[in-house]
Order: C-alpha cells, then sequence, then structure tokens
DNA sequence: GATGAATGAGGCTTCATTCAT
DNA sequence: CATGAATGAAGCCTCATTCAT
C-alpha cells in the first residue's frame, strides 16, 4: 500500500556521497542533495532524521564496501597484498576524504549518526592495522629500504590514493602504476 | 589622520587562510575569521567588499610567495631543482588546497576577486609549465624510468605534498625523504 | 559606538511574556514576538540564542519579581500576611500559567535556559514552604475550618488567582472581594 | 462492504480531547493525534477534512455532554442545583479549558467547524444563563452574601472546577468540599 | 476504506552584509 | 576608522494535507 518512493535509501546515500566529495561537509547541503534526486527536499526526511545521519550513514556504508575488500585480500605474500590494497582504495574514490569530514560531523542530537560514527571509526582502526602488519612483515622480510623511517613510506603509500588520474587510465592498470612508481621509483635504474 | 588600525590587511589575510585551511571554502565564515582578529567583524569590510574578494586576495598572495621562490630556482641541474621545487611547495603548507577551492569562489559580483582569481590562474599555469618543462629534460637526460608515462611520474611527484608528516620532520629533512622515495621507491634495490 | 538597539532585553521579555500568555507555549512563535518588537525576527538572536532561553529567562524574570514582594511580606499575622500574598500573586498575572509551561520547555541544548529553569523550580519550591507554612500556622492558631482537609483549603485558595475579573475591578480591592469569599464563603452567614 | 474502520470516530474524538487538553490547543498535532489511535495518520481524513474540524467537534461533543447533564438538573432547591451542577462540570474534565480554546480555531476554511463552533457558542451561552439564573434566585433567596459583587461569586464558584485535585478525591466527594468552601468558607466559623 | 509516501508552507536559526553612531 | 546592532536571504526541519497504490 502507501505510494511507490520516488528514490531509495541507496539512491539517497549515492547522491549524498557524491555531494559530500563534489562541495566538503561544510557545503553538504540538503537542497543539492534533493535537486540530484527527483523528489522534494522533505522527503529525505522519510529515511533519515537529521543531516547528520545521512553524512554518517553515507560513510559507513563507503567504509563497510571497503572493510569487506580489504579483508578478503588474501595476505600470503605482503608485497602483492600491498597491491591489491591499493587497487582496493582506489576503487573506492573519495573514501580517504570522507574519512577526514568524519570528525566534523556532530552527533550530539543524533544516536544513529553517533553509531554510525563509531563504526567507521572503529573501521578505520581496522585498515590501519591491516596495513602496518603488512608493512611491518614486508619490512622483515626484506622488502623495503630499510634507511627510510617506516612511517614515511606508510604515508607516501597510502597518499598514493589522492593521486589525480588525469588520463583516466583503467583502476587496475593505474593501481600498477602508482605501485610501481612508488616501489621502484620513478628514476632510471 | 584617523584611527589606529585594530588589524592590517596581511594580518587578515594570514588569518583567512589558516580558517580557509581549517575548515574548507563553504566552511570559510567571517564569523569564525573576525574571532581571531581582535577586531569587530564589520571592520573586515574596511578592506574587502565580500567575502570573495577575500578568498581570492588570499590565495592570490599565497601563489605570488609561492611564484617567487619557484621562479627563484636554478634549473641548471634539472633533477636538483625539483627537489628544490618540491621543498618550496612543502614550506607553503596548503597552496595545493587553496588551489582546489579557487574554483568554488563565485567573482561574478566582485571584479577584485575575478582579477585575483585570473592572477591565480595564471600562476597556476606558469608553475605547471616549470615542472613540466624540468620534467621533460628530466626525462630527456635520462633521470626517469621510460616506460611509465610522464604524466603519472608527474602527479605522483606533486601528489607528494599532500603526505601527511606525522612525524613533524623538519621540511627540509621531509622534502629529501619524499624525494628519496619519489625518485629511487620505497623497494630494496 | 554602534547603532541604537530597536528594542531593550526588557522589552522582549515584556512581549515574551504576552505571547506565551496569548498562545500558550506551544504557540510561541517568534514571528508573533518579532511583530510586536518593531525590529526584525533574526534581531532577537542579539539578546538570546534560541527560543527556549528567551521562555526560561521570561519566566525566570517573573518568579524573580514575585519572590522579591512575597518574600518582603510580613509574616507576624499569617491570616493578614495570606491576604497580602493573594495580591502579590493577583499583581503578577499569569504567573501561575507561564508555571505551567516551565516543563515544556526542552533545556536540553541550552545551559542558560537550564539554569533559568532550575531557578524557577527553586523560586517555585519557596512560594510553596511560604504557603504551607503560613497554613500549617493558620491552622494552629485556629482560624480555619477543621473539618476540611488541609490540601484543599491550599489548593482553592491558590486557584483564587484564575479567577476572572470581569468587572475589571482593581487588583487590591479584588483581592480583598476574593479573600473574603475564600475566607468566609459566599453563603449568608 | 468495504474494510472494517482501523478506528470509530468516537474513538478519534476521545484521542483529540486527551491530546487537546494534554497539548495545548497550538501543541494539537495529528501526529500525536494518530500515535494513540492504531490506524495511519491519513486515515484521519477520512472522517474530517482538516484539523479545524475535529477540533471542533470535539468540543461540540464535550458541550453536547455537559448541556445534557446540566439540563438534566433539578432546579426545584437552586442551592442543591448550584451543587448538582459544580459536579457535572467537574466530572466532565477540562471542558472549560476546551472552551477557552475555541476561540483559536480558524473556522474560516471549514463550514463544518463553523456550524461545530456555534453550537459551542450557543450551549456556552445556555450554560451561562442556566448558572445565572441560579444565582440570581438563589440571591433573592438570600441564600448569598448580599455584600459582594454578584460576579465575583459566580467567578469563583465558576473557577472552582479548575482547583487541582491534588489527592485525588473522588469526584462526588471533592464536589462537596469545593462547594462548602465556596459556601461556608475556609475559616472557622 | 486504508495507508505509506510525497510535498509545500512555515517556523527556527545562521550568516554575510549594511547601517548609524 | 571602528563597531555594535540590524536585517533579509537561505538553510534545516516539522507538519498538515494530498496522492497513488
Amino acid at each position: 500500500m502507501g505510494r511507490k518512493q520516488v528514490f531509495t535509501k541507496s539512491e539517497l546515500l549515492d547522491q549524498a556521497k557524491k555531494v559530500l566529495l563534489e562541495h566538503g561537509y561544510e557545503g553538504f547541503q540538503l537542497k543539492l542533495l534533493s535537486k540530484s534526486l527527483l523528489g522534494a527536499r522533505s522527503t529525505i526526511y522519510q529515511y533519515y532524521a537529521n543531516k547528520e545521519e545521512i553524512a554518517a550513514s553515507c560513510m559507513r556504508r563507503v567504509m563497510e564496501d571497503i572493510l569487506q575488500e580489504a579483508s578478503g585480500i588474501d595476505e600470503t605474500d605482503c608485497m602483492k597484498a600491498l597491491q591489491n590494497l591499493l587497487t582496493v582504495y582506489l576503487k573506492e574514490a573519495g573514501f580517504h576524504q570522507l574519512l577526514g569530514y568524519a570528525h566534523k560531523i556532530n552527533a550530539a542530537n543524533s544516536a544513529a549518526a553517533a553509531k554510525d560514527l563509531e563504526f567507521v571509526e572503529q573501521a578505520h582502526l581496522t585498515l590501519k592495522e591491516q596495513l602496518e602488519r603488512l608493512f611491518v612483515r614486508a619490512q622483515k622480510e626484506g622488502h623495503l629500504n630499510p634507511s627510510i623511517p617506516l612511517p614515511a613510506l606508510i604515508g607516501v603509500f597510502f597518499n598514493l590514493i589522492n593521486t589525480p588520474n588525469m588520463m583516466n587510465i583503467p583502476v587496475a592498470q593505474w593501481s600498477e602504476i602508482l605501485y610501481q612508481i612508488w616501489l621502484e621509483g620513478a628514476g632510471k635504474r
């Protein structure tokens, strides 16, 4: 019974992510969101009680996806695992940027948002641990240059995901290129 | 002779940069700005006609500084020049982030803002040209891995400036580390 | 320096009281309030951060007035004191109705409102104690009909203040009439 | 024959009264109403075209009940009649408060509401006439203190119904107590 | 009939900007 | 010049009411 929905919760979150990435958290306005959603602005409140809950839910969903893929990676070969991890990160465009917004959300007024944010926080830690675990193994196994501090290596590796893909190279290939640059360097050997 | 200024234009721009970097362009609010400025919010309008002009002027100033330093670099040795360039970029913290905000400024209502933005745009091009010029030379001189597309090398190099410096290593040293990773890679040789 | 205020805090509270009494707490709208205040609606926020704070502050002020007058009453003769107390209550029109709204205010978002409400609560208790103290003495001294439960006597006495003064009799005289009816009854002796 | 009704008109009005008394007219929201009604909010519109009609109908029903009971009172002994009248008023809890809301209803958009309100108005007058009739007789027959203006006596009498029954004394007995206080006073004779 | 979903009007609040001292 | 106060536009959210199933 009742009418057909003009947009689903999932569509809402898709657009929310888009708006968040395009305008930043402070520019995340429901007016913008609803403009890309057919329905009226007030219809959004059928799904979420307020803006904060939307943002938190959006971040949570992205993190869930990442977490699932990251945890599915075979870590037998730590270097291969790192390369696969990079691919995962690159696929979920903008997840890092979204993470940066998490702490801006005021969850004081919404238990639901608070819960989602806690999940995001936890997922973040899990990802970090995986990354560090792999790096420590890579170092032990002698794959890394020992004269460079590990945090720097990790930082550069992780930051690769923000490299603008100007030529729109397909993710798989782009990931390989970045990984190669990171591992072997830009210079001639 | 009138009253003494409660804050100078330069102080204003300093704080503007701080607020812009901390809160993003959409979170750039004059209330926040004035809070760190001794004087009253309305006093800001003695210097600038509106918010957009402040942001544009702020970006222009940062670009001017960068441009000056970048143009002062000795390009005799292109690889050394690249390393020095990286240091310059790293010193002007956040200039890249600010650049990203430039296109968000609505300059329709302000000729002054439009002019500043055009300068920023131009400066951006100049920097790009310098970077590409150096890279092309580096490639010709055989310093770079020829199997990797140049834009990817440039992208990764430029993106180094966003690497979080978690250990707060001094800029000069941090620049060296990043440059080394970029050039020689993270892996053991 | 700065402009002249279009209305003072006190005027604001005066009108707030009016609107509250006329429309009830749920009908207490800032639009209505500002309409009787010359200035624009947003000007209200120069004085108070939100609606709740206005309501709470308004109630507090009324209670302060009442408390001051009530505490100034000479309690030597408890029956005279009761009569004077009634006059005080009658003078502060609507204070009882306002008290009833106090628990509707959501002070979760405003420390200031919470503080004012606590004051109101405390003042309420103080008034109650005074009233009960006087009644207990009146009973002991044999002024009251012992066959009627004290709470009923108190309730009727207090409720006198809500009696509509249709003929607009001056407060002093109106108070006397009500007191007489309460003490001696409406019937012929 | 269609579906079974999820709630009857009478149940709707019962809940409407409850909500009106608990939240005041300005706090009378259909969301609240429907929450205590099993069915969906939109189902309310099967019975009434809008909120105003519900409120008006609710008041009318309460007045009809009161009127029926009041008109059934034996007026042979005017003093006894007054006491019985008080009981009737007390039984229909909140009818006085509801009456106060009548003038807040905007009947401009609804003929049905307007009609109901007119009935309420008329019933109000009828009640008033009965009350005044009885008081005039009571005065003539020498039951009342002649030194007190009749309107004051009536006002206090009528206002008795708002006395909070803190001890939850059964209506019949509560009515007696109030009547006694009113007639004979709180003081010792 | 019943109802879940949709929606615009309207209330609260913030913010850039203007005004008047 | 400097500034405190004023203000309308705009964003968030709620609510009565309508729609479509």
